[in-house]
Order: C-alpha cells, then sequence, then structure tokens
DNA sequence: CTGAAAGCGCTTACAG
DNA sequence: CTGAAAGCGCTTACAG
C-alpha cells in the first residue's frame, strides 16, 4: 500500500508546488505530459524535479477536482440482472481488470431484470455522473436505449445484444449451431428446449441457433418442444416437467447450465438417467458444470472476454467512434450428460 | 428515467438561482434544510418556490463538486475475494441495496485472496478517495488492518473477522456446533473435516465449532481427520481423496457448499453413495444445494443480512463510534445428503 | 431572511 | 519556459 507520508490529508498539487517553489500550473503541466519527455511544459531539469518529488510523496490526485474540471469522471456504470448468476458475475470480473487497465472506475448494479429497477439503476449512476454505461440486461422490445441515445449517454450492451447497438457478446446462434450438430451426430431424433426468457438475445439466439440448424439437418421439431423458462435451477425444473408431460424426448437443450442442473433433477425425479435415458446438454460451461454428479455438457462462452471486449468497444464509443456487435466463438464441451451414442 | 430537460449539459444549482433570480447560496441552503421546514435557511415561500423548480428540472448535485467542497465521496469501497463466488456476491447485493438506501455508492473490486492483489485494489479505492471500505478478504495474521488504521482509514470487516475489529460474520462457530450435533444425532461416530483455507477466519471457526462440540459431546476426532483445502470445488475433491486413503468417515462436513459439491464426484467416484454411504454436510446454503441430484445439507447463513449489516456498521464507523463485531445466526437445512439415520 | 465571498484541487488557454 | 487567472459546481461561515 502506498503511504502518502502522513496518515491524514493527501497531497495536492500546491503542496508539491510550493515545496518546490514553483507554479501549481506547472506541477500540473509536467505531470500530464507524457511520460519522459516534457515537451513545452517545463523544462527537463523543472520536468524531473517535480516527477521525483509527486513519486516521493506519493501524489495522486483528486479525481474529485480532475473530474471537476475536465467533466470526465472515468467512471463507467455497469448493470446487470444479478452478480449472483456466476455467468455475469465472471464478465463483471473481465471487465474489472480491463477498466482497472486503463484507470477507469467501475460501478455494478443488479437490476434484477425488472424494468423499473433497471431504470433506477442508471438514474443513480447518471447523478454519480458516470462517463457512461456498460448493459448487461437489454431487454428486447424495451425503450430505454433510444431514450439513453436521446439523452447522449455513451453506452455499450454485453451479454445480450439488440440490434443496430454496440454489444459484446457470445456467438449464441452458432451455440445453438453446435449443441444440434452434437446432438444429430450422437444419433437423436426427438429433442426438446428449454429456451430461457423470451425477452433475452440469450435465449433467443441460442434456440434460433439451434432450432434452424435441426431442420436443415433434416431433423423435426415441433413449437411446442420449445418451453421458455426462467433461468435459474427452479425455472429448468419446471420447464423439464412440462415437456415429460407431453413427450419424452432423447435430449434436451437448456440454454442455461443452472436451468440445465434444474432439468437434470427433474429427469431424475422421473426414474430417468441423464446420459443414458436422456442426454442434457447446458450453456456456459459455469465451473459446475463439469463437477456435477453426472458432468454435464455444455457449451463455453468466453465469459471473461466478452467483459474486457466491452470495455474496449465502450472506450471506442466514448472516443466518438463508431461501433458494431462483436460476437465473440464458443465451443461445446462434452462430457456424460451427452456422450453415449444413441442406438 | 428522469430527463433533466435538455440531452445535454445537467442543471447547476446556479441555473436555478438564475431562473430564480436569487443568489445560489440560498439556493444551496434550502435543498440541504431538512426537507419541508427550511429552517433558518429562507421563508417558507423561497423555499417552496427553490424546491419546486429543482423537481421540475430534475436538479441532482454534482457529486463530484460536492465531494471537493465537503471532502466526503459518499463513495464506499468493497474488497471481496472473488465475486464469482456466490457467498460473496449475495453479500454484494445486500451491501447494495443499503447503500444505495443511504445514497452511498459502492465499488468492489477482487482481490483473488491475493495478498498483493488486495494491496493493489486498496490503492485503487484510495486513489478514487473512498471514504472507507469493506473489507471481505481480510487474512488472518496480516498486517493491511494495522496499516489501515494507521492511515485513519475507515473500514469494517465483512464474512471473515480479525479479532478487535468491527465485523459483520456468520456465527459461524455456532454453524460447525450444528452440524456436530446433527451427525451425532444421527449415531455418526467417525467423521473428516474438509476445513478451507487456514487464513480465513470463515474456515477456521466453522471448524473449531465443529471439533469443539464433537469431542464435547463425547466423540473421536483426530487431527489428522481436518483437511485444510481450497474453497472451491476442485479443492474438496482432493480433500475428499486424501481423506478416503486414511480411513472411511461416515460422515464429512465441508465448511463451503463448492467445497462439498467436489467431495460428493470424489465419493461417487470410489463408488459411495451419498446419503447412504456417507453423510455430506455443507456451508452457505447456497442456492445450488438444494437442486442438486442428491440434495445438499447445508448450513445457511445469512448472506444478504451480513451483507446489509456491514454497511450499517460502516455507518457508525464513519460517525465516529465504536463498533464491535456482530456475528449473525446460521440454521441448519438438513437434506437427503445426510438424512439418512446410521443403523 | 438573503447576499457575497472564499475556497475545495485541479486544468487550461493566455500572456510574457 | 513559466506564471497568473479563471473557472468547473458546490458549501459554508460571515455580514447585513
Amino acid at each position: 500500500m502506498r503511504d502518502n507520508g502522513d496518515g491524514g490529508q493527501a497531497v495536492t498539487l500546491k503542496d508539491l508546488a510550493v515545496e518546490l517553489g514553483i507554479h501549481p500550473s506547472t506541477v500540473s503541466r509536467v505531470l500530464h505530459s507524457s511520460s519522459e519527455i516534457a515537451k513545452g511544459a517545463a523544462s527537463a531539469a523543472t520536468a524531473e524535479r517535480v516527477r521525483e518529488l509527486a513519486r516521493k510523496r506519493g501524489y495522486s490526485p483528486d479525481p474529485q477536482a480532475m473530474g471537476l474540471r475536465t467533466r470526465r469522471t472515468r467512471l463507467l456504470g455497469v448493470i446487470v440482472p444479478r452478480l449472483s448468476d456466476l455467468v455475469l458475475a465472471t464478465m463483471y470480473e473481465g471487465i474489472e481488470e480491463s477498466a482497472a487497465e486503463l484507470g477507469v472506475s467501475t460501478f455494478v448494479m443488479n437490476s434484477l431484470d425488472d424494468p423499473g429497477e433497471q431504470r433506477r439503476k442508471i438514474d443513480i449512476m447518471l447523478a454519480r455522473r458516470v462517463d457512461g454505461l456498460i448493459i448487461g440486461d437489454v431487454h428486447l422490445g424495451s425503450s430505454l436505449l433510444q431514450e439513453l441515445t436521446a439523452r447522449k449517454v455513451p453506452f455499450v450492451l454485453m451479454n445480450r445484444r439488440a440490434a443496430g447497438y454496440p454489444s459484446a457478446t457470445c456467438d449464441d446462434v452458432l451455440g445453438g449451431e453446435l449443441v444440434a450438430d452434437h446432438l444429430w451426430e450422437k444419433g437423436h431424433r426427438k429433442v426438446s428446449v428449454i429456451a430461457g426468457e423470451p425477452y433475452a438475445s440469450t435465449a433467443i439466439d441460442r434456440t434460433a441457433g439451434f432450432v434452424a440448424r435441426w431442420r436443415s439437418l433434416g431433423g423435426d421439431i415441433a413449437d411446442s418442444n420449445v418451453v421458455w423458462s426462467r433461468f435459474d435451477t427452479a425455472g429448468g425444473r419446471e420447464a423439464a416437467e412440462k415437456i415429460l408431460m407431453n413427450c419424452q424426448p432423447t435430449a434436451l437443450f437448456a440454454v442455461n447450465d443452472f436451468a440445465a442442473i434444474g432439468a437434470m433433477g427433474a429427469l431424475r425425479s422421473h426414474g430417468l438417467t441423464v446420459g443414458r435415458d436422456v442426454a442434457v446438454v447446458g450453456f456456459n460451461d459455469t465451473s459446475l458444470a463439469a463437477e456435477l454428479p453426472i458432468p454435464l455438457s455444455s457449451v463455453r462462452s468466453p465469459m471473461l472476454d466478452i467483459g474486457r471486449t466491452a470495455v474496449q468497444l465502450f472506450q471506442r464509443v466514448l472516443h466518438g467512434e463508431r461501433v458494431e456487435a462483436v460476437a465473440l466463438k464458443p465451443a461445446l464441451c462434452v462430457r456424460e450428460s451427452s456422450a453415449q451414442e444413441r442406438p
């Protein structure tokens, strides 16, 4: 931990100036001229003395004052459905890492996927004067993004995308296709999808990718075999129950690992053995998937990279660049829950 | 979302003053006098006009400017091992909720339980001029807390405690005792503990509570039956392997649900059925425990409340009060993994 | 009851 | 190359 000399007040620009017998503005200029060469800011000698003392005193500029002057806070607001969702927490780790490298600090808030809460949290962040937002919980068809654009708030989307806006996501369509290919190859012909929340692009794209590929392979899948659900374990369980009431598929694709785990529980309750009687594939490859009693096949999405990418994109948006949507490639991890060949 | 009139600059105190034809300081005074009565700040009439216009224009004070003037940022730094740990993420939800009510914004950062990273993240937060810290990753025997005290940085501990410092934690000793009582009653006599990281008070207290109670019940437990481990699934698996090489206990207490899940995997690999051959109990009752194929018994710790309490304690520390350690009561949830009576 | 001034810690044209 | 001034948006004694 850096010690700034005494245990109390931080040292200011003026303190340094006084000690050096020069004007504060000179100190400021030096500290801002890029590293070694103090081009035009001060003489090489002065610059050296300033930097030396700043280091010695552990000077760190007051962000409040800087922000007030420059109207840039280097604060970034991040809004997610909830941080206790492993997927979002991991993306946030990527954000934190990238932002820290840029000297940007991040606020995260949970919206619980509630539209009112989304607006409330965004208001709090704007009241804090963040330079912009990373939005991880956008709902399809919401007018929120248009409003933000009208208010000239810089932002990028993460995790979920929306047409026409910059975003960092997993290539969810591709993810769904990978699962379709895999199950088809294993010989499955009767499949169902636990599709997630219909307001989330992740759910829609994964499902659409799967269904389209399945049909192009010559497979058959009725709309009634696609069941929308919550993303959590309980949601997955309920969806699986609903599916089992209609028919008994040989394979289940859940667009989220937690939903998949819930589905596994339901199958077990029906006396079915996952991997033998029914194959199950999840999505995200959260750290748990591989560690379950019956290890879960899952599409690995590059969560950390999605977070990092969101920060990079945001910087470009802030600089006024035109930024498009970035979709990072996923990969399928096959495990016991779906490894078995269908006779 | 509140709209502040135009899509660009926020409205300032001066804007309001100009529009009302009064001095900015009067506006400021009114806006600070507690709600209805503007005692001494301005006439009732003026106060009313000010508040009315402030509302109409969607005025929100600039926190940068306020912070600069008052030397209080209403920013709170939170440091956790990692947010992708469900336990810490949930505590953070409690923090966010309580802090928002107080108009305080929070930064969270991950230290990954690395001492160097802890200091680095704390430095970043102090450079941001947070009013203080909530520390969720304190290591026993670290000198960090003494240094922070010397620097007069207000802070409270959360999740893990340290003697002599204010903290909000689960009553981990009690949690361990509850497990000992439960396993003893079920007729177990040969037990092992997957104890977690020895630098974390959570691990130490849960283990100590269990062992002390076990012995006071007349039970026998050798030190070699207490295996320290990482908190994650892989750590639990390794610890269980180590235990099974020595002996075969009839029950396993893991101080963390993830470690418990890893242990369940190891037992399964050895052909043992959890709940029938070996009982397993975890800690924290994360949302997964109840949803596992074999539902996991676990000590429910009040994670949300721990987060909320940490914020309350912090406020009191900030006001200069003397604050002690608060330990919230846990409760044991018995499930299939340990429900069976030992013959 | 209200105004006027000073100042929090910084940056940034503008002179010289 | 360096100084001096103005100002970002607020608060807070101090007058009157």
